[in-house]
DNA sequence: TGATCTTACGTTTAGCGTAACAATA
DNA sequence: TATTGTTACGCTAAACGTAAGATCA
């Protein structure tokens, strides 16, 4: 049995003729008639009653389709099952919270497992939990240990993070500041920054965040304006855009974090040995 | 994709090699080759390690396996549905309680439907209205109007039981007899009497009944024993078996029976029709 | 050396499209 | 007359088996 077959008859059971199905088909019509009688072979029955020049399905032919279509979704679940799954032998996903830990990790993935796609994307923490839970990350990027002990976690990297004034804005005289120092104050941020973006709204309610999704347009207001932005010490500044900026650390403890790996116990192993 | 080619992944699953597989499906090695190969382009993934002369499963391939598995009995069951429901369109499928309603039913039945099949059997009441509920008959044979409203109900036939002795016999001279004159003598039996069986049993505890499978040994008892044996007035007695004995009509009401014909509503016009 | 898998080659088969035909509305 | 389904014919492409080659136990 063919399951072409099976589908010129589903087809055909949907369209009403079969000149009309050998059309959607794109197959000249003595094809299907051909595959029809065919079917009834490969059935051993009759499933159609046939007039000079007509021809429409019986109560026996509807049932055939109805059992075609069960065949091909089958067919078509298995043929996605078996792809899905060699997909995800052949795939790390990471979840991670920031995208600084991913300069690190994915290069290093890269060149540890060279045929594996890697593919990695920024979601809020508690989507990463989930992504945790069904499995459907390898690997996820915290910015605390996990909350549970079935995962297996690393501390891997430190960021913390800087404000950076002009030199001539009110704050460029401090050493060092804090959120609620910061609070109240309007910010440019660039779109792509994970848990910083959520994190910087939770300790500073009164702040308005300008979020630029486009690159250059956020690059090109921190040069032009005098608005206050971030920074970090892992943050590559390769268009030298802060240097004529006052970077000034922030204390607090939300602003210096330590990236955890995590994943389920039995990924662990290789990962520690990565890092 | 053709199932062959998944029935083929099958068998070198099951089998371990390509070429038991092949001997197997009475096929050439290399047919196998080309249709893992082949597999493999349709699946779009790869299947199989492959040594230099070996070739084994993957764990995409297993996974394929199971998936071609699923696809395959969901295929067999689809032919199997669709033969059975044609078969079904041209079968009458009759239960009875006993075979005298058949000698009339059947050949009426297969006049009035030339093309269609019509299977008979012999059932216990019990049984023949399992069928009736479960719509595994079209047409049922009792022994009394049908218990449920939802079946319809045409009376049919009677059937009048009468005792045979031999002319010497102690019930000879009798006119008529009852169940409790009957109960505590012996009986020769014929097998295919459908509820007469039980029903003798369960009005003459007292009695023993020797029942004959093949008919001619049952001929050949009745008339070389004194053994009483049953008869109605519906029986033919082709051979002549009976004019030695004597025919005593039995009184009681079980022993005369009218027959229903029952079936579902939808079914009933056309059997009407026909009686 | 025997077993196993793959590749190469030639043949056969089976599937397809064009064209011709029959029948209907 | 335009549309629909079937049959006939010729071609192409795909599937098969035999044979040969390579590798391993």
């Amino acid at each position: 049995m063919d399951l072409n077959e099976l589908e010129q008859l589903i087809t055909f059971a949907d369209m009403g003729t079969l000149s009309l199905a050998a059309e959607k088909l794109h197959i000249s019509q003595p094809t299907i008639t051909r595959t029809m009688q065919h079917l009834e072979e490969v059935f051993g029955v009759s499933l159609f009653v046939r007039g000079k020049n007509k021809i429409t399905l019986n109560d026996t032919g509807i049932k055939a389709v109805e059992q075609a279509r069960q065949i091909l979704s089958t067919a078509d679940n298995a043929l996605k099952t078996v792809r899905a799954f060699d997909k995800s032998l052949h795939t790390i996903i990471i979840s991670s919270c920031a995208p600084a830990p991913l300069w690190y990790v994915l290069p290093a993935l890269s060149s540890a497992y060279p045929d594996m796609t890697i593919a990695s994307s920024l979601k809020s923490v508690p989507a990463i939990y989930e992504d945790l839970d069904s499995e459907l990350c390898q690997l996820a990027i915290l910015p605390h240990n996990a909350k549970y002990d079935h995962y297996n976690n690393i501390p891997f990297l430190e960021e913390n993070l800087s404000v950076c004034v002009p030199a001539t804005h009110d704050l460029a005289k401090r050493s060092s500041v804090t959120f609620s120092n910061l609070n109240g104050f309007n910010f440019l941020l660039g779109s792509e920054i994970g848990f910083w973006d959520e994190m910087c709204r939770v300790n500073m309610p009164a702040s308005r965040f300008l979020v630029q999704t486009d690159q250059f347009e956020f690059e090109e207001l921190v040069r032009e304006s005098s608005l206050p932005c971030f920074t970090t010490n892992l943050a590559k500044d390769s268009q030298n855009l802060l240097t004529d900026r006052i970077k000034i650390p922030v204390t607090d403890s939300d602003a210096n974090v330590t990236y955890y790996l995590a994943c389920h116990s039995q990924s662990m192993a290789k990962i520690v040995a990565l890092f």
